[in-house]
RNA sequence: GGAGAAAUGGCAGAGUGGUCGAAUGCGGCAGUCUUGAAAACUGUUGAGGGUCACACCUCCGGGGGUUCGAAUCCCUCUUUCUCCGCCA
């Protein structure tokens, strides 16, 4: 959510930073800048009724010290008149405050001023590139074909059981999936960044934090019966840890990792491109969440693409970053970066990570602040990045290393899962 | 699931109808003393709205109610603790 403070300061700036996005906003921004000066001429009017009644309730309970009870009763009468007329008063201005809060929900945050214009991900900016495409052996098989012929992932038994999405690891695949966590969480926990395990389901009032509600409801499960949220990603639950916080200078950096399962409804998407590990309703993510002064958080961008580049020279596998234009950037970031692996034997890239800086856009919500110097709370800045997202890896892995005689474990991998090669 | 107790400022903890935004302690900040530090002493220290700045208003877990007036009384929800039951 935008500050409205800065909305009212810099109309221009936030009609003109929106367009990257492809969205016109000068309608919303009247709106939300006339209703803030209704709520606050609502507010002022109430404040006066509010403290004439108040005066008048202080003046009576004097009179009924000294025992003027006629005197008393009368100022009664008034005290009532007033009532009423700050009841109207406050739920006009319930109404004008929720109408104005229901819009700022609806305007994303400003892309930062590297974002490139653009309508969809064609238009993203590669901006680096690395690690060999692999030559691949005669009669090179995509990951699907691969974990069926090995007899690692059922995607069938997933169906059978719970839904097409929802796949089962098995054996060498189990342990491979293992491996990667095991191994992602260490070299998060190395470079400084704190684990946890939380829990895979969140309230509503999380949902609103992070920026999942309102706008992407359709997008998690809901538990109606309890009126909770399957996690469609760690960030939820870590970034609202901080919701209602008010830090100090000295607590920045905070650095959280975090394995867990993530749920997406993915709802309408269908099509060639889901097959096999693709796309999930159901996968497993270590992420990194990080909560910054403002002054650093480009800093740690910088920091945390690098770290996800070093996880990915490390595995050895094809990848490229791209900054995401304007079209493609999500509602609640200024800018992401999103790296890629190139899946050999589908010849497409696959999306393994992304990493985001959200400035105060979730802090606002979340009322995540610190005391700077002058004593003064500010909003926090948020970022949080993917490192990394399994099935892709997994499928990347599975195509880049597939040989003659069976998929080559990654060197760094082997200590983890006690094998060199799924055969 | 049943029964009871509780929820107050960064923390601890008073406050049961009227100048209570809230005693006190700790912590934080500033100062005195000191070569410096500690100790001691003095002062200061919640958040939001509003204003050029004041004024002023709101906030004592959330929501609703009683009253001229609510941290204080009533209803309700949530959470925590204790006891009982069930259970990985």
């Amino acid at each position: 959510m935008l500050q409205l403070q800065f909305i009212r300061d810099n109309k221009e700036e936030v009609i003109t930073r929106l367009k990257v996005r492809n969205i016109d906003a000068t309608s919303v921004v009247e709106e939300v800048i006339a209703l803030d000066e209704k709520r606050r001429t609502l507010q002022s009017n109430l404040d006066n009724t509010l403290a004439q009644s108040k005066k008048l309730s202080n003046e009576i309970g004097d009179l009924f010290k000294t025992k003027q009870v006629d005197k008393a009763n009368e100022l009664k009468a008034q005290s009532l008149v007033l009532k009423e007329e700050s009841k109207s008063l406050g739920e006009n201005l319930n109404i004008t405050a929720e109408k104005l809060q229901s819009l700022l929900y609806t305007i994303p945050n400003l892309p930062h001023p590297s974002v490139p214009a653009g309508n969809s991900d064609q238009d993203n900016e590669e901006i680096f590139k690395e690690g060999e495409v692999p030559t691949l052996i005669k009669g090179a098989l995509p990951h699907w074909e691969l974990a069926k012929k090995y007899d690692i992932i059922d995607l069938d038994l997933g169906a059978k059981i719970t839904g097409a999405g929802f796949p089962v690891y098995k054996g060498k695949g189990a342990r491979l999936q293992r491996a990667l966590i095991a191994y992602f969480l260490d070299q998060n926990t190395q470079a400084g960044y704190t684990e946890y395990q939380v829990p895979h389901l969140v309230n509503e009032t999380s949902g609103y934090g992070t920026g999942q509600l309102p706008d992407k409801e359709g997008q998690m499960y809901h538990i109606g019966e309890d009126n909770l949220y399957l996690i469609p990603t760690a960030e939820v639950p870590i970034t609202n840890f901080f919701r209602d916080q008010l830090l100090a200078e000295k607590d920045f950096p905070i650095c959280c990792t975090a394995y867990t399962p993530c749920f997406r409804r993915e709802a309408g998407s269908y099509g060639a491109h889901v097959r096999g590990l693709n796309r999930l309703h159901q996968f497993d993510k270590v992420e990194l969440v990080r909560v910054e002064h403002p002054d650093n958080s480009y800093k740690a961008l910088d920091g945390m693409v690098a770290h996800v580049q070093e996880l990915l020279r490390e595995l050895k596998l094809p990848y490229r970053i791209l900054r995401l234009c304007g079209g493609d950037l999500g509602f609640t970031a200024a800018l992401t970066f999103d790296f890629e692996v190139y899946s050999t034997a589908q010849e497409r890239w696959l999306e393994v990570s992304s990493v985001s800086n959200f400035e105060s856009f979730q802090a606002n919500r979340l009322k995540l602040r610190y005391k700077n110097e002058s004593g003064k709370n500010v909003l926090a800045h948020t970022l949080n990045g993917s490192s990394l997202a399994l099935p892709r890896i997994l499928a990347g892995i599975l195509e880049n290393y597939q040989t003659e005689d069976g998929i080559q474990i990654p060197e760094v991998l082997v200590p983890y899962t006690g094998f060199d090669k799924i055969d």
